[in-house]
DNA sequence: CGCTAGGTTGAATACGCTCAAAGATCGTGG
DNA sequence: CCACGATCTTTGAGCGTATTCAACCTAGCG
């Protein structure tokens, strides 16, 4: 799966920008790809914590690359309350359907301050004439993000308390360990985020959140000090929830699938530096 | 926006295929375009009532475009609970990622006997590069997707039982009206399903669904026979229930996105009969 | 040092759950 | 045509998880 040597030693960087990490995770990229993905990254911008992002009902708005700091995407509702649809992480897309849908039926405020780059859907139509293979990677984004939508929905539904708080620590835990934001072993990661926001994710209330991590505590399966998160016992903690990520890191053989097609691979380097 | 009398008189003629009847209430198409949509429907299948359609961790499987019936996608827990993730209604399509996840983290079971249509990962491909407008449409159908389940997250983590089911219903209801099988004025639509299909789809139990329902009828909200719901009150449902779905019904102006940019329209008419 | 946001805990309440059992409906076969 | 079984629906009663309300504690920051 190796290319080369360059490659690798990109995947090694610290300094790589999160949403080519996430790809390189499952997917080798030549060098040309990683270029017209840092093309992407081109308009940098920075949003203070704690401000709107995308407000609901927002037209002929853009999408953005996280490429630092978090942030959610929520619904209110009339009676005071709030649902958080999901976080954005470094290397998570926001908006990423902004192509073709015209508004917004949701917000998205900051949570720290945010580190984006902004692209136009212009750049994206171009990245996928030119890429098709950047195309079918874009594709596989959209379907982890209805993974996680869909394990969010089983959180909600069916699952306690406990091991609803516990599957979403181990949720991002995954997910800022494969953009290097998190270790593999001892579990801990950074978690800048009130425990409101938790129950805002999670449907349940702030009481209750904290009840529910003391009782993760008590059973030395977490800790939790300073915005800091450690899963004490990741398999414990995998098992109590049945906790399943692998579909996350799956994605088909790109290559197999453009060569095995009709795309015009000829043009891929028209527009590329 | 009406573009000539064939689509005016596709559009308004009942054996349109339902996924072409959901794009045409946004989108007009013109004849390539429809012809290119027929062509993904050259295999059609049938699973009987009750039976499986994905398998939880199924590998190397096709898409799949309703035309009749109903399907849930679902995920069982170890306790023995269900959390149904969606329903599949006409003019759905089953497993849109399939091109690019290998393993779907998720069962699909037909509910009534189910008609669909099978299409490969290569003949996708072929849409987008020869009909681009129609990959911006498939954009906007997944789009629309990901809003349904945020809609699927809100209701099982902030809404009671009784603004859940309400809201579900609502749903339900647009989805079959604008494929033509709901009647817009009066609310009334089929429902072939068990109310346990609904308890599992919000999280709540039978017998809680079973008292919400009879709740909802009490108000003179709803009416529930063999099989048909009757919304007799749309408008205080939706202010009960603070329903939005036009964000289901928008998309951008697709041909504009297309003229605007480098996709090269001659390959057009390439591969299309 | 005092303010503010966030974290923690207790007590009473409520929404929804489980268990249980009795009706309704429908297809099937006697 | 009715009887039967299976599945689905409906209702009651008691219970439990999570909620609300309220107070107090803690940490960080000006």
């Amino acid at each position: 799966m190796k290319q080369n040597a360059q490659i690798d030693s990109i995947h090694s960087n610290p300094d790589v920008l999160p949403l080519i990490r996430k790809i390189l995770y499952v997917q080798p990229l030549n060098a040309e790809e990683i270029n017209a993905l840092n093309k992407l990254h081109n308009h940098p911008h920075s949003f203070d914590e704690l401000t709107t992002v995308i407000n609901y009902g927002a037209v002929h708005k853009k999408s953005y690359i996280v490429t630092e700091g978090w942030a959610y995407r929520y619904y209110d509702l009339n009676d005071g309350s709030r649902q958080i649809i999901n976080f954005y992480l470094p290397g998570d897309i926001i908006s990423p359907y902004a192509l073709v849908m015209p508004k917004t039926p949701y917000c998205v405020d900051s949570i720290t301050c945010l580190k984006v780059c902004q692209f136009e859907p212009e750049e994206l139509i171009e990245l996928f004439v030119t890429q098709p293979k950047l195309g079918l990677i874009y594709g596989w984004l959209l379907g982890r993000e209805d993974s996680m939508m869909a394990d969010q929905i089983v959180r909600n539904g069916r699952r306690s308390a406990y091991k609803s708080v516990a599957h979403l620590l181990l949720e991002i835990h995954h997910r800022l360990k494969i953009v290097g934001l998190a270790e593999e072993k001892n579990g801990v990661f950074p978690m800048p985020i009130a425990q409101h926001y938790l129950s805002d994710a999670l449907g349940l209330s702030l009481v209750h959140i904290n009840r529910t991590l003391r009782k993760l505590r008590v059973n030395k399966l977490i800790d939790v000090t300073h915005k800091t998160v450690s899963l004490l016992d990741i398999d414990e903690l995998k098992k109590i929830t049945e906790y399943n990520g692998y579909y996350l890191d799956q994605i088909k053989n790109i290559n197999a699938i453009i060569e095995n097609n009709t795309i015009d691979n000829s043009q891929e380097t028209t527009h590329v530096a």
